[in-house]
DNA sequence: TGTCAAGTGGTACCTAGGTAGCAGTTCTGA
DNA sequence: TCAGAACTGCTACCTAGGTACCACTTGACA
């Protein structure tokens, strides 16, 4: 892609959010844009991991989910919503080993794509990004020690009230990330079922915590969400 | 530590063998030797993540566990068990968050130690070692995309099942890493409990998977436990 | 504007697996 | 060598949460 294009340059301040990048100098993003084409995803656009790892991924907007099924009870769990500065597959990029993944687009998605081998050069290129990456991968693998230890050790309730609080905007009070979200994927993104979620979502209205609109959850009162995710109140 | 220690040959043995520090040159091991101390940690040794930050750790001999716990429940979650060639805590390497992980020796463990700020440094000073760092916790990742999704996805029996079959060395067709836990241990590796662990075992030598004695389990027949952990077959 | 799909709320039922407790056995270390 | 700790096997009970419905509402789009 060149300069030319109508969007370069709100791709370009993208890019230079992305954590993944941090440090970049100008030059070596430019280097890099010139190799990306830009895609877009409809909402629902659905990925196995073997169609993901030999294309790089950068999201400018929208929000994709990570997640993993079993095929023969036909639950999934989500393991990760990714959106705008995130990248994806992170680990094709490290090796080649395959992994039974799939990827699903929560929205209309606009991505960067690159070509997985010209990524890892352009990686070799410019060394300095290599302790971003690190770091890049230091949180991700916290989030997924806590979903991994999350199931067995919380309750549903719990989980559910602990995602809500994840996930609030401190300043605005509303939800991001997960906004707009169907019971059906909060239900992926705690571990359970849609019957479940809306249980407790119910609890969690009758007891004030939250108020719900359509496809929409407002938190109304946080210290008691916090006392709910803490396990210290029982609604 | 220098070449006069009787142990020196052993150790760098070791450490030429991580998969940590794949492809170092041996002078870059031997820099490496030289900033660090050994120290043995008895089975049982309790170590919280604050503890072990400002401190790198590559495992010698013996077994150490990494878990999350619930203090209200006294339920616990191991993540990782690791073993010789196995570096800890590789997240604090990485960027100086903290997280509430713990650490248990499950035998007396041989370490060798050395300051954060020094291992940083020494990453610093030989970069080729990235390439393996990040491999390394690609490996890491996968694994913990497992145990992440496997509690939703999975009965115990199932997991219990799976868990023996990743353990199972190929050739001596032994249980490798996870011999000679308790149940209490192997409950932990699947996000259960005790009981549940002991009755599932039971079930297993019912139908001929597997055949135990105290604080081992064999197995039996191979394929049994492969369709179990496949839920095409139910005891 | 009417139809259909997507989403929600609720009921009633069921079971996997968690809890508690105890007896018997093996190991450990004083 | 013996007392206590660690570990296993088993019983009986209980509940969180999963399954399977259905009725109602909302939004999209033809």
């Amino acid at each position: 892609m060149t300069s030319e294009n109508i969007h370069y340059e709100r791709y370009l301040q993208v890019l230079k959010r992305s954590p993944f990048l941090k440090d970049s100098s100008a030059k070596s993003l430019e280097a890099l844009m010139i190799l990306m084409k830009e895609e877009r995803w409809s909402a629902k656009n659905f990925k196995s991991s073997m169609e993901v790892t030999s294309t790089f991924h950068f999201i400018i907007s929208g929000r994709i989910k990570v997640f993993k099924s079993n095929p023969d009870s036909g639950r999934e769990h989500t393991v990760f919503v990714l959106s705008s500065g995130d990248v994806f597959d992170v680990l094709s990029l490290l090796d080649t080993e395959p992994h039974d993944v799939y990827w699903e687009a929560l929205d209309t998605l606009e991505v960067l794509k690159i070509p997985m081998t010209q990524m890892r050069l352009w990686i070799n290129d410019y060394p300095i990004i290599h302790k971003a990456i690190l770091y890049y991968l230091g949180g991700r693998m916290r989030q997924l020690m806590d979903v991994a230890t999350d199931v067995t050790l919380h309750s549903t309730l719990v989980r559910l009230a602990a995602l809500l609080l994840k996930n609030i905007n401190g300043e605005t009070r509303k939800l991001e990330l997960i906004n707009n979200l169907p019971n059906d994927e909060i239900a992926g993104l705690i571990g359970t079922t849609r019957a479940v979620v809306s249980r407790h979502i119910q609890e969690l209205k009758r007891c004030g915590a939250i108020s719900v609109s359509r496809k929409k959850i407002n938190v109304k009162n946080l210290e008691r969400l916090l006392s709910i995710a803490d396990e210290k109140y029982i609604p």
